[in-house]
DNA sequence: TTATTAAGAGACCGAATAGTTTCTTAATTT
DNA sequence: AAATTAAGAAACTATTCGGTCTCTTAATAA
């Protein structure tokens, strides 16, 4: 640590934080500097002093949303006492924030993924490899519900937490797009029965 | 039909014809007007003869997007007897048109939704209006199918039809982000022994 | 055939865009 | 305390953006 270097990490995390919900409403396209300058109170010289470029700073607010919404799910599903309680766990958690969302603008691994599939290669392998992590995750949960007993053996665990996670986030644009909050309850009670009715043994 | 009216009737939809795949691909906000002069081989006083903005254009390029996976359901749906087979048909459909896409850049709903949601009312109105459609078609697919007895009576119609096309929402994004072309293969089968499971009596 | 008018081309425009430069201020080192 | 240098403000820049204006051409009406 040598001379600002204090103050300037604090300015960089304070721009990351107030331009990531910027960025998950509206995009990176849509997300315009002077958003970010309004949000911020910095000014563009400013900003462009901790990041190199729009993209620069759009790949960290990325990571910020995205970390926000994982830590919220590791401490949901830590709490819990098992795999099939910490599956129950992960469906509850989407069911509750949807209303009060850890973050604005709805799931910024789908946000990113739809935008960047087809453009924009950095967003992509960052949302990429933000949705690999969820899935291996969730996978093994399932995996350790199997070796545990509590879920049957015949399912490919990874093929269940694809189909898990697919569902939530089809849910999450529905609910978003309906601006329907118990869209996310009901599908989510679906997902809840379909535990006991398929994979539970 | 008067002057030089049919002419421009053919020259408006060929613009909105090539122009629909950039909007699917790119965005509202990440396609530009020049990508479509390029596109279509007219001038931009040549487009605006025909539409008044860019999100006039974008507006008729989602209707022309959606009308044309929508004739694709109906088709395969339509060729379909009975409720069962229309479902196993709907969710075959889109493990089908994975690989052979009926227009670039994966489901306009779900693209259109996701950019549109916290801003852009127009597009957000006109995608909420196809998923409406899309839901009551399939809803109505499994209300005719509880009235014939092939699926059980103690679920929602609404529900289910809500439950389906949210998976294969989220299984378009995912599969699309990783190019996995088998991804929505995994998830649709799933769905295919969800429907033999628990919604057959 | 001639007058009319719509379609389209192509140059053009102002505003908005991401990004830069210059200067000031204040924190840190010596 | 003095020297140093990084953080940040503010004005600036080049480019790209959506959109317009003007002119030409060709199809139709008379």
């Amino acid at each position: 640590m040598k001379r600002q270097e204090r103050n300037a990490k604090k300015t960089r995390q304070e721009i990351i934080e107030k331009s990531a919900p910027i960025f998950n409403k509206y995009g990176y396209e849509g997300a315009r500097m002077d958003m970010i300058v309004a949000e911020t109170g910095y000014q563009k010289g400013g900003i462009y002093k901790h990041f190199s470029s729009k993209m620069d700073l759009a790949q960290a607010a990325f990571q910020y949303n995205y970390e926000k919404i994982h830590k919220g799910y590791l401490m949901k599903v830590g709490e819990s006492e098992g795999p099939r309680n910490q599956l129950v766990a992960f469906i509850k958690n989407y069911q509750h924030f949807i209303r009060n969302a850890p973050v604005d603008g709805g799931c910024p691994i789908l946000n990113t993924a739809i935008e960047s599939d087809d453009s924009h290669r950095e967003l992509r392998h960052l949302s990429r490899a933000a949705l690999d992590e969820w899935i291996d995750a969730l996978s093994h949960v399932i995996e350790n519900g199997q070796d545990l007993g509590e879920f049957n053996n015949q399912d490919d665990p990874r093929g269940v937490a694809e189909f898990f996670i697919a569902t939530i986030e089809g849910a999450v644009m529905m609910g978003k797009l309906k601006r329907d909050g118990a869209l996310m309850k009901k599908i989510g009670d679906r997902l809840l029965s379909y535990i006991e009715k398929v994979l539970v043994p």
